[in-house]
DNA sequence: TCTGGGGTCCTAGGACCC
DNA sequence: TCTGGGGTCCTAGGACCC
């Protein structure tokens, strides 16, 4: 998909459309996630620091993530893909390699000659991509060869909006003039240990063959950058598989300084981490802390339970203990808890009950859970920029901006013209958060009034 | 006003086992 | 009575991807 998540904000905000809009975080720390072309030409890009994009572009809309609009939208286009073929791996919300030999057009592809094949994918490439486009509203961009790698690389050059087919022979003559940088698994670190050794471009690493990469790079990562740039890729397409493990992680805004600060953020990481790991039926063995002190630096500490658990008790306690360890001098900017070594279900776990019989043993004085109890807490919403909203009076807008007590939402559609805007009291109990509204008009929706529904 | 959040895979050393 | 070798698990760190 094309700049996926700016594109369904401009979808989903006809006052966006044609404009430059900035999807990420919106706080002191945050980076761009996504940039439509319109702000891209200002040089605003992914993973560039919000404060340099707000410098390049001030005229964008900057805009939090609104990531249900994106499931909900990349749940449509992955479905089309599936009619394609059951072999569909997604690696991303908005980007998946699809086999079309595994599905029906696979007999039809075998037999033909090239000729026809090639009108074939043509073919099946455009009718997607007009599928999406009617069912989503938004373009996406489709990529055709022999092998993954040159998918992806045929899909990167017909973005935006467009397809394009390398034919099987081709690779080589593609790739040898590109940057190294083009292959996937080459990042920043590997470009420069290759431009040390004088390899620039695909077709020098070809030339150096596979002794000299693997001697650069390692085994593993030579061996299979090597066969990249000899045009090779072997590896299949595999239908999505389970998740290896479960994190959650926060920057914060001003680094924490003191130890309690830090155990009280990690047992809040941990529970959000169990509850997203229940939520998807598994359990873990072992937990992982990770903190990012105020010089960037990272560490992690983690250990490994003798079983498999889901229980947020021991997670929380797992990850206090890690946190106790780590020397925390000069702060911390982020914390993170994870559960690796994922099983399906919680086996007999020995470690909750042993926690419980012990909780149970020695049971809090009566009392004393009232006097602690935290006074009435005062909730208070905030309003990010670019969330949905509902006025009972005014309907389904969004969130423009806010501040000094007062909130400005403009009020439109996905299938409306572009809104007017009106400010309100943040406390205004005539507006709510909302659903995101489907990008196309449901059948039967009889305007304004219309819920997202559930 | 420098640098998110959620992942995957690989490497390397030490413990431990046969 | 100087030294093995291979496999697996655990921990930590790093590169990379979207």
């Amino acid at each position: 998909m094309d700049a996926f998540f700016a594109a369904v904000e401009q979808a989903a905000k006809p006052s966006l459309r044609g404009k430059p809009v900035v999807v990420g975080g919106l706080g002191g720390r945050g980076v761009v996630a996504t940039a439509s072309y319109e702000a891209r030409r200002f040089g605003v890009h992914s993973a560039m620091p919000m404060a340099q994009a707000r410098r390049l572009c001030p005229n964008a809309a900057f805009l939090a993530g609104r990531f249900e609009a994106y499931r909900q939208n990349s749940e449509i286009v992955m479905g089309l893909l599936r009619e394609l073929s059951p072999l569909v791996q997604p690696l991303s919300l908005d980007e998946a390699f699809v086999d079309l030999a595994a599905g029906p057009y696979g007999p039809a592809l075998a037999e033909a000659d090239h000729a026809t094949g090639e009108r074939l994918v043509l073919a099946l490439g455009e009718d997607l991509r007009a599928d999406i486009h009617r069912l989503t509203g938004l373009t996406g961009s489709v990529g055709a060869a022999g092998s993954k790698l040159m998918a992806k690389i045929a899909s990167e050059r017909a973005k935006p909006d467009g397809l394009v087919l390398i034919e099987p022979g081709q690779e080589r003559a593609v790739l040898g003039p590109m940057p190294v940088r083009a292959l996937p698994g080459i990042g920043p670190a590997t470009e420069q240990v290759l431009r040390r050794a004088g390899l620039t471009v695909v077709a020098d690493l070809a030339e150096a063959g596979e002794a000299e990469l693997v001697a650069l790079l390692g085994r593993a990562h030579g061996a299979g950058i090597h066969q990249m740039a000899i045009g090779l890729d072997e590896r299949p397409v595999v239908a999505d598989q389970d998740a290896k493990s479960v994190s959650v992680e926060d920057t914060y805004e001003v680094d924490l300084a003191d130890r309690e600060r830090v155990l009280r953020e990690v047992e809040a990481l941990a529970a959000r981490c169990v509850r997203r790991l229940r939520a998807a039926g598994r359990s873990g063995r072992t937990v992982v802390l990770k903190v990012r002190r105020f010089d960037f630096s990272t560490l992690t500490r983690s250990e490994t339970l003798g079983g498999p658990t889901d229980d947020e008790a021991v997670v929380i306690a797992t990850a206090r203990r890690l946190a106790e360890q780590v020397d925390i001098t000069g702060g911390v900017r982020l914390l993170g808890v994870g559960v690796a070594q994922l099983a399906d279900y919680t086996q007999e776990d020995l470690f909750a009950q042993a926690l419980r019989e012990e909780a149970a043993e020695q049971p809090e004085a009566p009392g004393a859970e009232e006097a602690v109890r935290e006074p009435e807490a005062v909730v208070v919403r905030r309003w990010l920029p670019g969330q949905d909203v509902r006025h009972d009076e005014f309907g389904p807008g969004w969130v423009q901006g806010s501040g000094v007590g007062r909130v400005t939402v403009r009020f439109e559609t996905p299938w409306s013209g572009p809104g007017r805007v009106r400010t309100f009291a943040v406390d205004d109990p005539a507006l709510e958060a909302a659903r995101p509204l489907p990008l196309r008009r449901p059948e039967g929706a009889d305007g304004a009034g219309e819920d997202a529904g559930e």
